[in-house]
DNA sequence: AGGTACCGTGGGAGCGCTCCCACCGGTGAT
DNA sequence: ATCACCGGTGGGAGCGCTCCCACGGTACCT
């Protein structure tokens, strides 16, 4: 009988004691080999390196995350439910150069619905547990609880699309305000003249950046803002449609169109066609995200790309900055923490 | 000062022993109440309670990882790049049934992707740390190492599609071979006389079966096989081009296609469109799976339903159960532990 | 020669929990 | 009354790791 105290719950898999005990080091040894620490002379070194290869030794999670009070994992938290995560390309864009970027990592990623009220109450449970050591917040609206809690909880996040140009948090974010002037100008130097604007939903302030650009541009160009071809919309198609008529209702003499994403502008076109109009012909049009479905729209869209994968890959760079130097709070608030990507004008034939 | 052994590095976090404290009992019984032990009585039990509510308890798992050996976390594993994941319905449909079933319990879901060799060594390191208690594995073909490295490291596990005939692991599919016949059966009661079928890959099981339905059906409705009829594909859109194109070079007078997948026969579609043919006029069409795609193509397809959703969720109580009463292997093999469920024909305008 | 610095190293203490054994007092059988 | 029993409880031991202090040795200074 093996006796009482070697129980070995773990399945048989190594300690890092009998890895020690193998290469003939202690216990502490092993450990600063196992962590990189430069500490370490390079033969006793490659004497753990063997015996680890030896025993097929595997750090062990669990207990490696309560001794150091650590998880090597952080979550990507969508406050959207899953349909909406699957349906629009946005997410998978950013989902990979998230991916991308931790490969490099021993980091594990881990991918967090929080749609319904429940599944709000389950992630509020998680993070409370601080089953992770950072935050990657996508999507979030202005009166979101989902940043205070956070910081409360004293949880590293990085949000992409700050609540507002006062935003604390970390952020990254492409640089809507100067998309929104590339499109503009565009239709402007195409001889559009009563350019509308389909905008998104204002309360995410990225939505409300493309109104001042698509403002200021006009201006800029020497052109009043006609109040009336600003019509509210909220990213999705169906408020395209809505927008778009509302618009031909009461400007139906405007020649272009500029819709805050690419799927609004899939519904604007729509009712576009209803009423007999042709792109670009009669109304020019210009959507945003330049996702797949510009391009397989008929006729292709001219959008504005923003540079997702990127913003996924600068996103967590910062995480895992700020994870990695939690210096007092007052000195971070002097670093410069928002990051704003460029975006791309991308032509096509709907303009 | 706090003196030297307080240090509490978990962030101010309660501990069981506090909460002990504050309830006036023992670590153990607390640790009974929050484990949902019966051997309590309910005043102690309501004593507990308040005090963890008091203080805000949330155990740390970290903690109860180590002492417990488990991790309460199990992986959902898809052995496919990304953009497919994203791109099929089949896999949003599963997750959201996976995680639906999940949601009632404690345990978290872990989304990792297996498609690169890179991603797939990470994935094996990871199993090795025993980071899960068990693995639920959708889409494996018939050589793919992963359900024996799974085996090897005692891990439980769930696949969705039994890799053979005799499958030693859990499963659950559909009925691959009553679906295909669903469909044969449809397309002669609708006086059809020369089916084709454009297959799966048929290194899946699945597409093996529904070969031997498309088979069986027509034998047992007393008609030939015609081996001419018979054109691999691959699930794609492209496979099912190319199946398409190459029987109609054979057999120009075929009257329908059985497709092993909505997106294959959008593939066939295609061809039979550029080659003048008519759905359903000339040839009948009808696909597998009664994806998005089956009801949005021109005319709406045909299809064969699988209950995706509640696959995902009968994999879900097949792991859990599994992880739950680890009995010796031997006692085990015996158990029912390969589910089956059916499929239903959902008819539309292309048959 | 003695002192000081520092590098590389060993190992104690502890992270917060579960598991299990021992113990307590009350109950029913003898 | 005595004893075995049992539900309810407390707390020691241990899970495998990191952190950190202490220690021996070498190199370099004075």
């Amino acid at each position: 009988m093996a006796g009482h105290g070697a129980r070995s719950r773990s399945g048989g898999r190594p300690t890092l004691e009998e890895v020690a005990a193998r290469a003939g080091v202690g216990r502490g040894t092993v450990s600063r080999v196992i962590n990189g620490s430069p500490r370490v002379s390079d033969a006793t070194r490659a004497a753990v390196e063997a015996a680890v290869a030896e025993l097929g030794y595997v750090p062990n999670t669990a207990a490696r995350a309560l001794a150091a009070n650590r998880t090597d994992a952080i979550a990507l938290v969508v406050p959207e439910p899953e349909t909406r995560f699957f349906a629009e390309p946005y997410f998978s864009d950013m989902l990979r150069g998230v991916g991308s970027e931790l490969s490099e990592t021993e980091m594990q990623l881990l991918l967090i619905f929080a749609g319904s009220d429940r599944e709000r109450r389950r992630l509020a449970q998680y993070l409370a547990a601080h089953r992770v050591d950072g935050v990657l917040l996508v999507s979030v609206h202005a009166d979101d609880p989902l940043p205070d809690l956070l910081a409360q909880l004293e949880i590293p996040a990085v949000i992409s699309g700050p609540r507002s140009a006062a935003e604390t948090l970390a952020s990254v974010d492409s640089d809507n305000y100067g998309g929104a002037r590339q499109a503009v100008e565009h239709l402007l130097s195409r001889g559009r003249r009563r350019v509308a604007h389909i905008t998104g939903r204002l309360d995410v302030y990225g939505a409300q950046r493309r109104v001042d650009g698509y403002r200021e541009a006009l201006r800029d160009a020497g052109h009043a803002v006609d109040e009336a071809l600003i019509e509210p919309g909220d990213f999705t198609e169906e408020g395209g449609r809505r927008a778009m008529a509302a618009l031909l209702e009461r400007r139906p003499d405007l020649d272009a169109v500029f819709a805050a994403s690419d799927v609004t502008a899939a519904g604007a076109r729509q009712v576009l066609r209803e009423a007999g109009r042709r792109i670009p012909d009669d109304v020019a049009l210009v959507g945003y995200d330049d996702s797949a479905i510009a391009r397989h729209m008929e006729p292709p869209l001219t959008s504005v790309r923003q540079p997702i994968q990127e913003m996924g890959r600068r996103m967590i760079d910062l995480l895992l900055t700020e994870i990695a130097d939690r210096r007092p709070a007052v000195s971070r608030e002097l670093e410069r923490r928002q990051v704003v990507l460029a975006t791309e004008l991308v032509e096509r034939a709907s303009s």
